[in-house]
DNA sequence: TAGACTATAATTAGATA
DNA sequence: TTATCTAATTATAGTCT
């Protein structure tokens, strides 16, 4: 599109395709965005760019943001976030494991070891209110 | 866009809205293959098209799909679906809490209990094996 | 009912600042 | 760098089959 025509495969020089991730990432998620709320579903976007576009870090992002990231508390904020908020609220028990078990895959066995590694709820709610006052930081397993 | 300019708000008349639905989701799922593929990275889109579009039941649709729920084995669909895969198994641990966290909110307790019910790694291992044999029945606490 | 059409709106690749 | 511009291309709302 534009001034000229992209073959559909990897872009093969880095600014390139540095600026198109760009470009690409806002235009889905306000496609998304859009979809939702013309339609009145919910809709959730995942993006996991990496290694093509950050090339020391693993960055997942996720749309809309997470809950716990928020900054500001404005009521735009707010109604942009419902619809997650509104999934989350309507998923069944049923409709979880099925979501742990496409998100997951194989690994749902290590993250349910996780789980029971747990001691205590003390342990959950402090790792929950950490994540609210800090940036997450970058997995130690993942640079270098 | 088209013919005359839509407002951002839901489409009141049923039957547009499902056209739409219809139209913007192969358009959404198509962006998001296009970004996915130029830019080297991986993509999920999740669409909960409920209580809008389908009246009777609730919808998850997530794309790219299921792998739980291929029918067919061929290269194509296997090229089209490893972007998920990949997502999957690339995912660290404390990665796989914060999507937790994201996709399921205030519900990781019960998720949590859930999991710590089940007795045996039979169980689970029974749970899986059975969806993937059979397709994912609607959920009785979300029908009539 | 679902698919094709099309005038118009929206997006965007490359260029430029 | 990051933002803006714009010709070229794609997407689509309403209409017609």
């Amino acid at each position: 599109m534009g001034r000229g025509t992209l073959a559909l495969e990897l872009i093969g020089k880095e600014k390139s395709r540095r600026v198109t991730f760009e470009k690409g990432k806002s235009s889905l998620l306000k496609k998304a965005k859009e979809f939702s709320i013309l339609c009145g579903v919910d809709t959730c976007v995942l993006i996991y760019g990496t290694p093509a576009i950050s090339d020391r870090l693993d960055v997942l992002e996720i749309w809309p943001p997470n809950p716990d990231e928020w900054k500001l508390g404005t009521e735009l904020m707010k109604a942009r976030t419902s619809t997650c908020k509104d999934l989350i609220a309507r998923l069944s028990e049923e409709e979880e494991l099925i979501s742990l078990k496409t998100l997951l895959g194989h690994r749902l066995e290590s993250a349910k070891k996780r789980f029971e590694a747990m001691k205590s709820e003390k342990e959950l709610a402090a790792l929950l209110l950490q994540d609210q006052t800090n940036n997450i930081a970058p997995n130690p397993l993942m640079v270098g």
